[in-house]
RNA sequence: UGGCCUAUGGUGUAACUGGCAACACGUUGGUUUUUGGUACCAAAGAGUCUAGGUUCGAUCCCUAGUGGGCCAACCA
């Protein structure tokens, strides 16, 4: 068991105290509730392993549970992907279970409610009722139907019931407070009519419950101890526990919401909907495109779970909001696969390199080491000729010294074969290389800085291979109010080329992960057929040559994050820090507090004046500011001046200079 | 009549519940290397949004302010 004392997050915290007050361990119990009307998506993944991680860490059961109330909305394709994902990731739920298997006792209940006044039902226009709602700052006021007779509202609800009306002439809503500074309480919405056949319960019904009235409800039926979800529910919670109120049999479990932050990525976009949209407008080819942050797209890709598990518990549990760097992810992956993935030699971008001392009819079957990180994982044969590819980029005619790899005149390693010598170069007309023209030695031990990998031409089989980039070239393409999210796909996402790869991958099984030594990890693509070898590039090497070579456009945006605080706020923050400042530092710090200040009011910085003695830092900023405001002709009163006669006998010499400054004005 | 969350390096999470801010990613050096990968070593980078209060002591508790987020679907 674990031993160090591992830091818990809140929810877990939470569960601990729960535990330590009483609450017996086999009484735990959670779910994960996707509605069932599209893919499960990275930012999924966190609540899955929230929620089936607390059922792996406590042994506790797990629900699947489909919130299907909206028969509008879903569909059957999607609970066989999102049960197709999640055992893809590993996790093992107890029960698969609907909302919709619970429509009779909801039923039940709500005619409970309406027995007991807590329900009634509305028949007014969705517009007449949002317009009595009111607004998050001012309150509502009762609806005309508000106080219809327990008789007439059950008879409404079961001729709703029956099929008698059709779509939005009435609802039934649940009898709470107008008022209420919780908008959700304002007497939502249990039940409304939608004439469509569910994709489980088909006709049966043509009343469905709303979330809200269905999920506490649900949780309480299975005996959920704690339901955990994203931070928007929160002012859920409220009605949650009020509909529990109202069935809850004390000698049972009373189920719990508790809320995190959801997880975002940077340059990708989360919402379902907008998901759907990259589907149908055929900007990717389905949701299981390797550039989709679905879970699905991930896969095909060539994640491993593994790789994504990982990922969420690095990612931690918390409530504020975060967006989460891709370099993360793309961590998570390359250290998994730098354990597992058998490395292979494939060129990309070819060059063709002949060994003018080897002989043309020769070949020679090399051992190549299948993986340096697992001593079990043995050797492959690799073939070597006098006609061979390299990459292009592996290749210049004259170079620095910082350029390890080959130019003419210099030696290179070729990876798992000879040291060459690059003597010559053939070009077409436009001056492109054609041709590198190099001699091998036979010496293997010679020192070489560089080492390529290669293929040989007569042995390479083609292949395709699919390079994907970022499907948006933008940190945040959710997040602009003036600009839609569409703006931002990046018209470049898919490169596919033609590349050359050792004769080995010949027999590459779909779903197999490699990596291209010095390239990348790239995995066998479904589309591949024994015609045609289909590899997507999952995730570069990292590559500390790229970032050297780069010089100019290193300039690159760095976008001068816009400042919304108020001028005296930006002053405030300089205040720790002032006195701690280098000389130039302090300069340039003293410029900008100036600047600001002539924003700055005399309301703003009164309330600085007692600032405690110690805060220095603080005092010089406020004497700093309060000197621009009495430059602008602020009239010295009495707090001023003690402000001033006080900081003149202070300790710190900055202040006293600061002061002295201001009273000659 | 507005309510509720939230604030710690570039990013994400910690800080044993009040005891001189740690881990991971990223960044920068270096060592090893038949992958400019991996591994290993090292460094830089925050003094915890601001002010006040409680306290011997505050990232942590209280108050106020400021910034950010969520809430007005017959969606979930």
């Amino acid at each position: 068991m674990s031993e160090e004392r591992r830091s818990l997050n809140f929810i877990e915290q939470i569960i601990e105290d729960d535990l330590s007050n009483g609450m017996s361990k086999d009484h735990l119990r959670f779910r994960f509730p996707p509605e069932p009307n599209g893919y499960l998506h990275i930012g999924h993944t966190k609540a899955i392993g929230i929620s089936f991680g607390l059922g792996e860490y406590y042994n506790a059961p797990v629900n699947l549970r489909f919130d299907d109330t909206n028969p509008a909305k879903e569909e059957q394709e999607y609970v066989d992907a999102i049960k197709r994902d999640i055992s893809w990731l590993g996790y093992q739920w107890d029960k698969v279970l609907f909302s919709s298997d619970y429509f009779q006792q909801l039923y039940d209940w709500a005619l409970l409610f309406i027995k007991e006044g807590k329900a009634y039902i509305d028949s007014q226009t969705s517009e007449a009722m949002a317009e009595q709602k009111g607004t998050p700052t001012q309150p509502g006021v009762d609806g005309p139907y508000r106080n219809r007779s327990v008789a007439e509202n059950l008879d409404l609800f079961e001729r709703m019931k029956a099929g008698e009306f059709s779509e939005g002439e009435h609802i039934l809503r649940a009898k709470i407070d107008m008022q209420h500074p919780n908008m959700l309480m304002r007497d939502p919405i249990m039940y409304r009519v939608i004439n469509k056949a569910h994709h489980r319960t088909g006709n049966d019904w043509c009343i469905y419950p709303m979330y809200d009235w269905t999920h506490g409800e649900s949780d309480y039926i299975e005996q959920i101890s704690h339901s955990l979800c994203s931070l928007e529910f929160k002012p859920h919670r409220e009605l949650y526990d009020w509909f529990l109120d109202h069935v809850v049999d004390s000698k049972k479990i009373r189920p719990k919401q508790r809320e995190f932050a959801r997880l975002n990525l940077s340059y990708t976009i989360m919402s379902k909907r907008k998901l759907l949209k990259l589907v149908e407008d055929g900007i990717v080819n389905g949701w299981d495109d390797p550039r989709m942050p679905t879970i699905s797209g991930l896969k095909r890709r060539g994640y491993t779970p593994a790789a994504i598990r990982k990922f969420v518990e690095t990612v931690g549990v918390a409530k504020r909001d975060n967006v989460i760097d891709v370099s993360l992810l793309e961590f998570c992956i390359r250290e998994d696969l730098n354990k597992i993935a058998p490395r292979v030699m494939a060129v990309l971008d070819p060059v063709k390199l002949v060994v003018t001392n080897y002989p043309e009819d020769k070949e020679e079957w090399f051992d190549a080491e299948n993986n340096p990180e697992d001593e079990n994982a043995g050797f492959r044969k690799v073939p070597f000729s006098k006609n061979l590819y390299i990459e292009r980029a592996d290749f210049k005619e004259e170079a620095s010294s910082k350029f390890f790899r080959l130019k003419l005149g210099g030696e290179v390693r070729l990876k798992n074969a000879y040291i060459v010598k690059a003597n010559h170069v053939e070009k077409d007309a436009s001056g492109t290389v054609t041709e590198i023209h190099c001699t091998y030695s036979e010496d293997a031990s010679k020192k070489v800085k560089g080492t390529l990998h290669w293929v040989s031409i007569s042995h390479a089989i083609t292949a395709q291979v699919r390079e994907y980039d970022r499907l948006f070239n933008n940190e945040a393409p959710d997040a602009h109010a003036d600009k839609d999210f569409m703006d931002f796909v990046n018209p470049n996402s898919l490169k596919t080329i033609t590349a050359f790869v050792e004769p080995s991958l010949k027999t590459a099984k779909i779903g197999e992960r490699y990596q291209f030594q010095r390239l990348g990890y790239f995995n066998v693509d479904n589309d591949t057929t024994s015609a045609n070898l289909v590899f997507n590039k999952t995730v570069g090497l990292r590559d500390t040559w790229a970032k050297v070579k780069p010089k100019q456009n290193e300039t690159q945006q760095k976008q001068p994050q816009q400042n919304n605080r108020p001028p005296i706020e930006q002053i405030k923050s300089y205040g720790k820090k002032y006195d701690r400042m280098p000389e130039d530092k302090q300069a340039k710090a003293k410029a900008e507090i100036i600047e600001l200040a002539q924003q700055v009011s005399y309301d703003d910085v009164a309330p600085l004046f007692n600032t405690s003695v110690k805060k220095s830092g603080t005092r010089i900023i406020t004497m700093i500011t309060l000197g621009v405001l009495l430059k602008n002709g602020l009239e010295k009163n009495e707090a001023v001046t003690a402000f001033i006669s006080k900081a003149l006998e202070d300790k710190n010499t900055l202040l006293v200079e600061e002061a002295k400054a201001l009273t000659a004005l």
